[in-house]
DNA sequence: ATTACTTAGTGTAAAAATTACACACTATAT
DNA sequence: ATATAGTGTGTAATTTTTACACTAAGTAAT
């Protein structure tokens, strides 16, 4: 295919804000740079867009080089393109989010040249990072912050069966803010998206709790009608 | 500065969907283009990002050129980047939305070359679209009243003196229905950014309503916190 | 077996928000 | 003076939200 397209020296990446949630906290990953420019800064993983790619492949690529996982829930959510984001050139990204469950605790790998290694680290305590990445997380905590009140994305952040005790605490940690047991409850259940199951915690020292699932059935006929916290 | 970025063709454009308000109607800027790919068809108003333009300029540029227009509220929405939207080559696509009070009925004039003509055209009669245009300009309708919901944006499509009748009418043709006269002024007045101006609407061959104007004041204590229709 | 510990699980009343609904008023035009 | 067309207003019923505290169940230690 002929190229007529006007040309111009800009480079369009990804960046991902991959958050993770363990059982206990909310992590984000992030990659210890190799490279100038911010060598041996955390940054943000993120990729340049391959000629052949979509946005989405895009995406999820970045997120299995470095996970392995696939089938992850990802949204893009902000285009950031100052042209002095980057030092060494016009760099327009586009920023995508994405929900992990971090069953067990397999840490990921560090893989390309441009990262010594990987890690999950707690929104709670995060380092400075690389270029305008710490804007680039802020408003992707936002994002997620306004999605979970109209959507049932935490879900994507436990595992398969969870109890509703984790499922708040999810919501808490995303939110910010505690909330009350009984109303959470009341609420939640009221959406008719959870499925009560016949099934106990396990392994805890104290009264196990009811296991529930998500029923993406009841879900998508909902789907469109927003839910709010 | 010396470029040292990997570099691949691909192109970065924005296009913008303008939503405009005539106090009847709501409808969109589109221009039929001179050229092809799709000559003859209507397209969105968009172009390249310039070297050195961030996002917000490179949109408040397209529409100056279109319109004339300056300070108006603009707002990316979504990228497009499939990578066979653009017949021609890889095109990446930052989509924005404006939302533009139509006072008087100045029709913008065309002016670059590629298109023959801009015009407002209703949104309840659009003809096909070119590239995936179509389906940037659901997406932004889709986003708008998703918006408009949670923050007044409505505003931004009337005169600064404006009647609640005005208003109601934005609402109802943004989010496609009818709602209820008494319960609308009961709300919207609730959220306290109105202020009742002592004039009355002129012109008119009946009872003359109030004038209101939105208080930008009081609306930036109340901001963060969300508003719901 | 008793006790201590820890989290699970439940109800209600008050307050606030939402909905549904209809008629008299006022300015203008004829 | 009469017709017309849109303005502007209140209330009761319903639903949703909020605030709040104790008993039940299972485990661990003695």
């Amino acid at each position: 295919m002929e190229q007529i397209l006007p040309h111009l020296d800009s480079v369009f990446s990804i960046d991902c804000v991959l958050f993770g949630f363990d059982g206990k906290e909310l992590k984000i990953l992030l990659i210890e740079r190799n490279e100038e420019p911010f060598k041996d800064w955390w940054a943000l993983p993120g990729n340049i867009v391959g000629a052949d790619e979509s946005l989405d492949q895009s995406a999820s690529r970045i997120l299995y080089e470095l996970t392995s996982l696939r089938g992850i829930y990802m949204e893009q959510y902000y285009a950031f393109g100052d042209p002095n984001r980057h030092p060494q050139g016009r760099v327009i990204t586009l920023a995508y989010y994405a929900l992990i469950r971090l069953g067990g605790d397999k840490e990921p790998r560090p893989i390309s040249t441009y990262a010594k290694r990987a890690k999950w680290l707690p929104i709670t305590d995060l380092p400075k990072l690389a270029f305008d990445h710490q804007k680039i997380y802020d408003k992707g905590l936002e994002k997620i912050k306004r999605r979970i009140k109209h959507q049932p994305i935490a879900f994507e952040l436990l595992p398969e069966k969870f109890t509703l005790t984790q499922l708040q605490h999810v919501y808490e940690l995303i939110l910010g803010k505690k909330l009350d047991k009984r109303n959470f409850r009341k609420k939640i259940v009221s959406f008719g998206v959870l499925k009560e199951l016949d099934e106990k915690q396990k392994g805890v020292s104290y009264r196990a709790a009811t296991l529930y699932r998500f029923d993406k059935r009841k879900y998508a006929k909902l789907f469109g009608k927003e839910i709010s916290f």
